[in-house]
DNA sequence: AATGAATGAGTGTTCATTCAT
DNA sequence: AATGAATGAACACTCATTCAT
């Protein structure tokens, strides 16, 4: 197994999807990107849906790994959700591939949801038990914030996290579609960078 | 033309879509769920993706509708952003087949953006003109709102939006997945509603 | 369900089947051959296998509804002997379609014990059970004519039987091999009747 | 070329062949069973079919070796014969890989009518010969035995042999399906072998 | 001689869409 | 207006075969 080859074949399945949707982003226009042929994207994955699965995968896997080396040396609240989120903000705006990123992984997620492939059950356990990791982290991050009346108490930590789960999203959306499509949003990746940390800010308690 | 066919349509189309997504929802599904033939189905839409689109479209002239009249009796900037988020919220968690709607128009956005099908660019106009009009309404209360001092203005008002877009849609996501596969999210639509309202509170200036 | 198309895709396979082979046989020629468009097929047959084994069900159904009228007006077990095996020659002799379902069930029973397909679990049970049924027929016929001193007893009825439909098949395959290939084989249905006819003979006890 | 390897593929491939069927049996299995790399096949072999028509070619030439030395020192009809069906059980029950290739040349001769390919033309016409050579070999020791009085002749030798082949068959089927299977098929390989002796005694004139 | 990564033709199957009734 | 049988284009996936190493 060529472990560059792998990595190949996820990034041209990023682009094709992010740029057609997963239903229509065919094997072969995703091998063809990737300078190969149908066949060899069996060798590397069981089918379609489990390329799909493997972006969000390794998505998820980097989060947990720069929050992991992030979280380790941190310990005021306040700048372990700043260190989490700007991890996430790091690692879907980065460049190009990233912001295409943004987009596949949120078509992924109802895929994930739907248990329609039993052949993926292994690796959609994987993915939900990283994405809960990811949940997990903030949420703890949020409630240690708020025992320690660092941070606003009168949401549940599992709300706050869903706003600044959405906003982030949200955002960076935004900035793929602009990339994407050539228009305008009325915002650039500065504005979006300062929405977030002003974001973190408002529930900071003064 | 059976106005009540169409929409009876439309509510079996949102159910199926959602429970399974809109790539796996079949006509005949739907069709079956509709309590009609799958034939019939093609003298109210053109095809599937103009089913689709039709949901959100007339989704999103409710929100309008609903804005307009609201609107319509407010001056102040921040009796207007409450009232707008939540004409939003009301029609996105009322019941149950308004949480599938979360679902569908998720699902439906990255195929209006497509521009795939050439039958339906009139309807994806439609669309975008509404949508427009929506994210115009709310713009113009942030700008309005932050001339007059009502409101922070560290952000600009489309970065503003998309973060209140952002939490709404995800926290409301979050009570349709509750909802769809019976998990716990860690909060319920109270809880999400409380948040909603703070959101504005926090973007009111002192 | 228009049961007059079920026959007629039964009858094209049959033939497409015969003549290349089950591997060879594509479901768009058999389609083509039938009349028809691929996807009826589908509306009429789960899969390939599927039409392949509903052609042996046919066929064994066939020979249990003979076997049925015939063994019950008789008592003679050399009657009865006499009547199943003429039974089972005349739906494989009869006509050319008749030739080719020789060639093609051959063939499908490897694939009936192999139990690839989990759809068809059900079909194969009744298969199963329709050869039962005939295997039994027939050991018990000769079972009775032993205890009666009407049939040698020096071989087990299913030792018997298995010579009995080993000289039927082998026979007839032979005349479905002249009629296909054109060769000659040495012999023709009169005298392939003429060692069936004194294979019972040989174990009539004089 | 490595003559033992060659003879590894072909025990490796009438293993996965009897167990898979030809269609299902993979050039990969076969490869991994017999402990080499898909690619040295091709260097004994033109291709899957190739592969097959061998085990049934070297079938046919040890059958044909085996009589040629047994019935060089018989002058007796009857005991050419004996000799010959008992070679051919002989080949054919011998162990659990005799028992395997029962069930591949069972599935092999359909190929071998086919002519699909013409690379094999050749070995295609080899293999005929072989099995015209074994046809002559016992319908001309039927003729003689017919001729001198020591057979029964009220049938054709062309169709006294397809009854000698066809029980043959069956029964020694039957004992491969009772090996692969497990289940019980109403008799054992003894049982098969009376059976064969009877056959010829049942056409020896008294 | 030997490997196994890479190819790509071939086909079963699905399902949106049409249209005769 | 309504049906659902019929169509056939489209695509995921397999695997025999090749060939650079």
């Amino acid at each position: 197994m060529n472990i560059n080859k792998r990595d190949r074949i996820l990034e041209a399945a990023t682009k094709i999807i992010a740029e057609n949707g997963y239903q229509y982003a065919t094997i072969s226009e995703i091998a063809k990107e990737a300078g190969m042929s149908t066949g060899l994207i069996y060798s590397y994955f069981t089918n379609k849906l489990d390329v799909l699965f493997s972006i969000v995968e390794i998505f998820l896997q980097n989060v947990n790994d720069l929050n992991n080396i992030s979280l380790s040396r941190l310990t005021d609240p306040v700048e372990k959700l700043y260190a989490v989120l700007t991890n996430f903000e790091a690692l879907l705006i980065r460049d190009q591939s990233a912001l295409y990123r943004v987009k596949v992984i949120n078509e992924a997620l109802p895929h994930i949801v739907l248990k329609k492939d039993n052949k993926l059950k292994k690796k959609r356990k994987q993915i939900i038990s990283e994405f809960v990791k990811i949940i997990n982290a903030i949420d703890s991050i949020l409630e240690e914030g708020q025992k320690h009346g660092a941070f606003d108490d009168s949401l549940k930590p599992a709300v706050m996290r869903q706003v600044l789960f959405g906003t982030i999203g949200r955002i960076i959306y935004g900035l793929f579609f602009r990339s994407f499509s050539g228009e305008e949003v009325g915002y650039d990746s500065d504005d979006g960078h300062k929405a977030i940390v002003m974001m973190i800010e408002k529930f900071i308690r003064k």
